[in-house]
DNA sequence: AGCACGCCGACT
DNA sequence: GTCGGCGTGCTC
């Protein structure tokens, strides 16, 4: 017997199957989707079995070594969604595969992660039957014990009589069995399900009517009309049919909530997978999943490529979110992974958002996607009122250097005073971001990346977000020799210090990248805002979304335009989603609530769209804008980098690459090549060409062969990104 | 990815 | 004369 096998390795001109024997000991064991080790050159390598022959062209075949596991690891599906990755992001096979699969499972050089097991002893055969031994009184104890104990843990039988242990072990009266345990567990309680609201059940009926469709359903919920609901009783109706479904949501902020109320209404049918767990919960879940011992997986952008068996539904939750699509090779995007699996499966898949992104509303609108709206919160509540504070007129700041208006820090003093909650938004991170010197306009600047350095107060030094550089804040300008660098800007830090200053005895928590670094951070913040040990949860974007506080009666964005000035054509329809999405925050209890957005750009439509609540509105107003321009929805984007230690080099074939593809592809309007947005990273130049079209059926064939002629170039990567989300 | 092969410069 | 630089090519 002969395996092909696709080996680790992630080069290009290896990324293709080579023969190997199977050695008769594995007849039985080997199957297609298996990993194996093999030798390779002069190393060993781990690889996947792609298929099973008899026949070889190669006269002289290495053997398998041996099986990396006994679990077909890529099953069926899972081998075909790969090809399909690698041929619509033009990736290499091999990192398609690892992609789907956890870090433990991937094939590799080296897998350290091992199952965690526990050993314990049980009797080998019924009692009644010993009877020519001669059994002591301690070794009866031992006996007894099991008897009322089937699985008893060594420590516990050890504690009786350790030699006695041995002698029962020796005769073989008892065996001792190793069994495998998952890592991960969680407490909840089981509770009793909501009655749905009229809205809930006619849309959960609406989607059932379609179950076997490979249907996509837009669910546009305001927030707070309870979707959440809506994807717990469509899994509960899947779970009733036998199938099984998938829960994505954006980021691991809003697992924890999510994932309790799912515990509290289906309790161990459930297997979780984010970033924030250790590589052995992961491969503990993932094994979960692939054992269909679960029938319901929760959990980030990968948790798509669950590799679950006869799935029912596929939810992706807040789809809007950017994080759905990869950033890094293969630059995939679950969206479309959700599709293809939905066809695979015969089973829809629903969309939910308050805030869609313009391209799923088109697609929508157009009737290639089934619209379904959800225009009221569950408790009857209007939306908050939204009130816009336009920094420009807003002249009377408490103090000079305050960054609340007096409007709204009467609001938060009130809120304080009568023991409500608020929530403040700061979309950004550190003490400040850009330090500048007042005389001379000098900003530092990181040397190997090109972008400014943020200043993190705590420690004292600038810092690189891209790459990590650091160094010392100077006060002197390095330019001018002036003793006026200062930092402009605002972060979470200079707010916090603010907040506590002038409103001494509010409570305040702050989550940000900093202080949610820690595993099990985030929840323990979440969990503190809730029981209201705090008064005044202050934080980045990852407030924004999805978090349910009943005592919120007051959002804050302290300045609207950060994410409004952004380079990156979305930077509107990003605002209008940060400002909806915080201000749905507030009022989700029995009070109303209130939000200020303090802003200089009060008559942007993103703005003033976000304080009507106007999705639709905002929706037609940046329809136009993006029709103008020729931007996504109405064409389609690939972003192709250059990049190259050698700058002159760089330079040099962007022209030659810019050439070529205007020379083969006619139909698409070809921009740059251009200095790419962040023009130096880690020491190497990067220049972009942005290829923008409607239809191009050359488009695949010539990039591919763009890419297979700088695949040996050891000096310069081309990288493609298809249908990029960040400029 | 690794690693050998191979063809040119500067050293004991 | 040899050691070693890294360009090129191969791995069933």
């Amino acid at each position: 017997m002969i395996a092909e096998v696709l080996v680790e390795l992630g080069a290009r001109n290896i990324d293709r199957t080579f023969d190997y024997l199977v050695p008769s000991n594995l007849y039985e064991d080997i199957k297609i989707g298996i990993r194996v080790l093999v030798p390779f050159g002069r190393q060993e390598v781990e690889g996947f079995v792609l298929a099973l022959k008899n026949e070889t062209l190669h006269d002289e075949l290495k053997t398998i070594i041996r099986l990396v596991d006994q679990e077909v690891i890529l099953n069926e599906e899972l081998r075909q969604l790969g090809k399909y990755i690698s041929d619509t992001t033009l990736s290499t096979l091999i990192a398609s595969y690892q992609v789907m699969l956890p870090k433990a499972v991937k094939a590799s050089k080296k897998t350290t992660i091992n199952k965690k097991e526990t050993t314990y002893f049980s009797l080998a055969k019924p009692l009644e039957l010993i009877t020519e031994e001669t059994i002591t009184p301690s070794q009866e104890a031992i006996l007894e014990y099991l008897k009322t104990h089937p699985k008893a843990e060594k420590k516990e039988l050890v504690s009786i009589s350790t030699s006695s242990v041995k002698t029962l072990l020796k005769k073989g009266i008892i065996v001792e069995n190793k069994e495998e345990k998952y890592r991960l567990t969680s407490t909840y309680s089981i509770e009793e399900k909501k009655p749905l609201t009229k809205r809930q059940q006619e849309v959960v009926n609406e989607i059932m009517s379609f179950q076997n469709d490979n249907k996509v359903f837009l669910l546009h919920g305001v927030t707070g009309s309870g979707k959440t609901e809506v994807y717990m009783e469509l899994i509960e109706k899947m779970k009733e049919e036998g199938k099984s479904s998938i829960v994505l949501v954006p980021e691991i902020s809003l697992t924890e909530q999510i994932v309790s109320r799912f515990r509290s209404r289906f309790g161990e049918d459930i297997a979780i997978l984010h970033s924030r767990l250790s590589d052995g919960e992961k491969y503990d879940e993932w094994r979960k999943i692939n054992r269909q011992e679960v029938s319901i997986v929760i959990g980030a952008r990968s948790a798509i490529f669950a590799p679950l068996k006869n799935i029912g539904i596929i939810i992706i939750d807040e789809e809007h979110t950017t994080t759905y699509k990869q950033e890094n090779t293969p630059k995939y995007h679950a969206l479309d992974i959700a599709k293809w699996r939905s066809t695979y499966h015969k089973c829809p898949v629903v969309l939910g958002s308050a805030t869609p992104s313009l391209e799923s509303y088109a697609r929508a609108l157009k009737g290639v996607y089934h619209l379904i709206e959800m225009k009221e919160r569950v408790n009857q509540k209007p939306l908050p009122e939204v009130k816009i504070i336009d920094l420009n007129t807003e002249k009377k700041k408490k103090t000079e250097n305050s960054y609340f208006s007096n409007e709204l820090w009467e609001e938060i003093t009130k809120r304080i005073e009568s023991n409500e909650q608020i929530m403040l938004l700061l979309n950004r991170r550190g003490y400040s971001s850009i330090v500048s010197c007042q005389n001379c306009g000098y900003v530092e600047k990181c040397p190997h990346c090109d972008i400014s350095l943020t200043y993190h107060k705590t420690s004292g030094m600038l810092r690189c977000h891209y790459c990590g550089y650091a160094k010392r804040l100077e006060v002197i300008c390095p330019e001018c020799r002036e003793e006026a660098m200062k930092n402009l800007g605002v972060g979470t830090e200079r707010i916090e210090e603010e907040l506590k200053k002038y409103l001494p005895t509010a409570r305040v928590v702050r989550m940000d990248m900093d202080t949610t670094s820690r595993k099990g951070a985030h929840e323990k913040i979440i969990t503190a805002f809730q029981n209201h040990e705090y008064d005044i949860l202050l934080g980045t974007q990852m407030i924004a979304k999805g978090l349910d506080f009943k005592d919120v009666t007051l959002v804050g964005i302290i300045n609207a335009d950060t994410s409004l000035n952004i380079p990156d054509f979305r930077s509107s329809e990003y605002t209008f989603q940060l400002l909806s999405q915080t201000s749905g925050r507030s009022g989700r209890g029995d009070k109303e609530g209130k939000v200020y957005i303090q802003t200089f750009n009060p008559d942007h439509y993103a703005i003033y769209c976000a304080k009507n609540h106007d999705y639709v509105s905002f929706y037609k107003k940046e329809m136009e804008i993006r029709h103008t321009l020729g931007y996504p929805p109405y064409y389609y984007l690939v972003l192709v980098k250059i990049i190259s230690k050698d700058y002159s080099k760089a330079q040099k074939e962007s022209t030659k690459i810019g050439d070529y593809l205007k020379r083969n592809l006619s139909e698409v309007s070809i921009l740059g090549p251009s200095m790419a947005n962040v023009f130096k990273m880690n020491n190497q130049y990067r220049f972009q060409i942005v290829l923008k079209y409607k239809r191009c059926e050359k488009l695949y064939p010539v990039l591919k062969e763009l890419i297979n002629h700088y695949q040996s170039d050891r000096l310069l990567t081309v990288d493609i990104d298809f249908n990029p989300v960040h400029f």
